[in-house]
DNA sequence: ACGTGAACACTTGTTAGACAATATTTGAAC
DNA sequence: GTTCAAATATTGTCTAACAAGTGTTCACGT
């Protein structure tokens, strides 16, 4: 019996829609930045229908703003959009943890990302960016919901903006970050889901008010 | 100083995508019904990238699905999805009430609607759905969250989606809605997040079993 | 009769060009 | 310098069209 080989082709609009989403979150577009429509259709060289399409579908993600016949430009997280992000990642991580606790389950990914944690050298300061983006994620996709993994990957790609504007900034210290992981997994397998909620949510609020800080905001641990 | 008064000039893709939502909870479109572009712009007398667009907004809001060169169709909703929505459901939702618990908070829109469900008389039986709705979601808002706020606004658009299938069923026996509902309030006043969130995962299983099997699913309390 | 394969109709993806409606900017008048 | 009006830029929508993909029919050969 033949194996299945999945592969996708990927419509112009998906493609010039995914190269968008790649120069917002390498910088290549500063933020408030327009977005004409022509211009887009331009750069691509397609018709200005398509550019459209690519513009609506990030506005749709969030990473665009625009309103009536206004030009889209690339969404200024400020402070207050961080609050609302982590929040909401606060309020779907820290019920995650609780299950796979109660469950003392321990994803296998969880694991592997955090070691890459550990095992980073002094690259550019961002370089844990990634493999922490992926130890949460992978949290969230054990799991095993669609709509759950959906809802979480559209606050990342948030996150992932924001953290352009801070490339330079010192945010994170990686073995702080790595040791607060490697807590919060022992405490699934111990099935303590009480104490990784509040682990978790010390965790975010530390990563929340860092960024927001950074963004101009003043520090407001209560904040939320 | 003139006060503003807020009025929205929709477009008219909007306008259609609004319609074809109302149609679609209506239960004027049946599950797997084929909505091709053609038709629709047929059927509102506009052109054909006028519907296409608003095609897709449904079906980026999980209402329809289509694969590439496929006619749109309208999302059949099997007891698998069910699970799925109602577990994405209970994740965010028992995250809030604990959070609403710990501030002693009992969102004043939410003992309104159940009070609305009180002095439900026998209409039609899923009059209660509206009211119902209405209280699962001022739980939500009531945390003044954005984007929880939005998530959880998609997931119940699916949930009204499903409830257009089992019209005839009698799911739902009102005044034990009302009193699961009342239980919930007076432990979030109590200040008892733990026995809150509980009664509410209890709550939510229950109406997600009845419509699973409603639906054509097996029973089976434990899945998801 | 049954499976094969080619022609066909239907639908979607994309483009081009155009016009109206709305925002934004420029420029001129006071 | 401020304010109003014209010019420009941009988006919303339409018409028409072609290309490309999907599903179906139907004759054909075995």
């Amino acid at each position: 019996m033949p194996v299945v080989i999945p592969v996708a082709a990927i419509s112009i609009v998906d493609a010039i829609a995914h190269d968008l989403r790649e120069r917002l979150f390498s910088g290549g577009l500063s933020p408030a930045a327009a977005l004409t429509e022509t211009d887009v259709a331009g750069s691509y060289d397609v018709a200005r229908p398509t550019a459209k399409a690519a513009i609506e579908r990030l506005v749709a993600e969030g990473l665009l703003v625009r309103g009536a016949h206004k030009t889209a430009r690339v969404a200024d997280l400020g402070p207050i959009d961080v609050r609302d992000i982590y929040l909401a990642r606060a309020y779907l991580e820290s019920e995650v943890v609780r299950r796979l606790a109660a469950a003392r389950s321990v994803p296998a990914e969880a694991v592997r990302a955090n070691a890459d944690i550990a095992a980073l050298t002094n690259d550019t300061p961002l370089a844990v960016v990634e493999p922490d983006m992926r130890f949460h994620l992978s949290l969230i996709d054990a799991v095993g919901n669609e709509r759950i993994s959906k809802m979480y990957r559209s606050l990342v790609s948030e996150v992932r903006l924001c953290m352009t504007r801070v490339q330079t900034l010192k945010l994170l210290d990686t073995s702080m970050i790595h040791d607060e992981h490697e807590r919060i997994l022992a405490l699934l397998g111990a099935g303590d889901g009480e104490a990784a909620a509040r682990l978790l949510d010390d965790h975010l609020a530390r990563a929340r008010e860092r960024l927001a800080a950074a963004l101009g905001g003043t520090a407001d641990p209560a904040a939320g």
